[in-house]
DNA sequence: GTGGTCTAGACCACG
DNA sequence: GTGGTCTAGACCACG
């Protein structure tokens, strides 16, 4: 999998990481299981400190989306955690960005269109 | 129109009133042509600094949702330019909390019925 | 609120921190709403490094312990959030104490006035 | 006794499965005497490396929890030594711990019948 | 070899 | 002035 990193971006680094790991696992492309590219390895990778790729790591790690040992290095995990529910900041977020489409005349239809896209992808 | 300041979140502040006064837009409880508060009256309600409030108006001047002038304050546009697609940012962001969303175990049909609410507002 | 680290032990001394500041908050010694230190204040008072205390109060913040703004700093939060229940983890560590400590000869009994006074501290 | 490894948590292998023989002394369920599994046995059983399992078999020994010899392999000891207190690093733990559950809202009550349930395992 | 922690120093946005 | 992010480099425990 490859991580593309903006950095005109005013989302932070580890963040966009974070992201497209996430992306990443949720479209299928990276598998219950799967190794992820060790910290250093990442960095080198994309350019960038060890720190910022740890800090990511930590964050999926917090957030249930992978595990980490010092033997196998970090993995996708088997079974994530599933709320059935939409999260706060994600439903407002998500408020945010349908009342910005619709200001710009982008049809409801079109919205659905899109998250059929991101669904089957 | 109230707007609400949550301290805990990461959104910055002039962010959150911006965000606010957008879905006022897009929901028709701002009209176009409508007055806004005055940068004073509306940092006093909240209890912020005037700067920040300006800061946001400058914002949804420079994205088109208001216009400015001397003598009449701040107010809603009367025909915000529809570019007719969604943007760039909002898109990648809207695939974040697909992905998260569909992590989370939430189905592509709740998340349409949230689209659907959210355009009835 | 004087925070001390012990350099020999193994707890690393971002969650030192993190937990003598969550005792003075359970003792009372930390009130809602009051002020912490700047991250540059606690760092140079203890003779560490910002990034490290800055990682205690990301973690503090992160458990809903206090809440940070730039421009106010860091405060204890008013209502923290009361699970009602203690943590799995917590759980296991005290099953754990207990075991030792009956290892070594300590009754129910004193390991209950011990907890008794913890809570009138 | 069956050891259970969580790949999840943060406590190192080989002082899981330590904490998990001390409980199991604490309990009676490992009696004074009794032969723990051969380094490798443990090792296979839980599908782990034998140089985590010969660490905890040192460190169970070191801490006088256990005996070794090359005849009979690992043993409990039949007279563990008795300091009659807890030690300075449970003690600051449990306190941790009493603090965290204040916070949660947990009663007094509610953790001295945790004890008294520990106690009687 | 792996992730975790820490330092010394820097720049940034927010307010 | 504040916390947040990032770098370049180092050392450590675990396995």
């Amino acid at each position: 999998m490859i991580i593309k990193i903006d950095e005109y971006s005013d989302v932070p680094i580890y963040m966009q990481i974070r992201n497209q790991i996430v992306m990443g696992i949720s479209s299928g492309e990276l598998k219950g299981g799967e190794q992820l590219p060790t910290v250093r390895a990442l960095a080198l990778e994309i350019g960038i400190n060890t720190m910022t790729v740890s800090k990511t790591y930590q964050l999926l790690k917090q957030e249930g989306y992978i595990m980490t040992d010092r033997k196998n290095g970090a993995r996708v995990r088997e079974n994530i955690a599933q709320s059935g529910v939409i999260s706060d900041s994600n439903r407002t977020e998500l408020k945010r960005i349908v009342s910005e489409a619709r200001l710009s005349g982008v049809s409801k239809e079109e919205l659905k269109e899109l998250i059929d896209g991101f669904y089957s992808e």
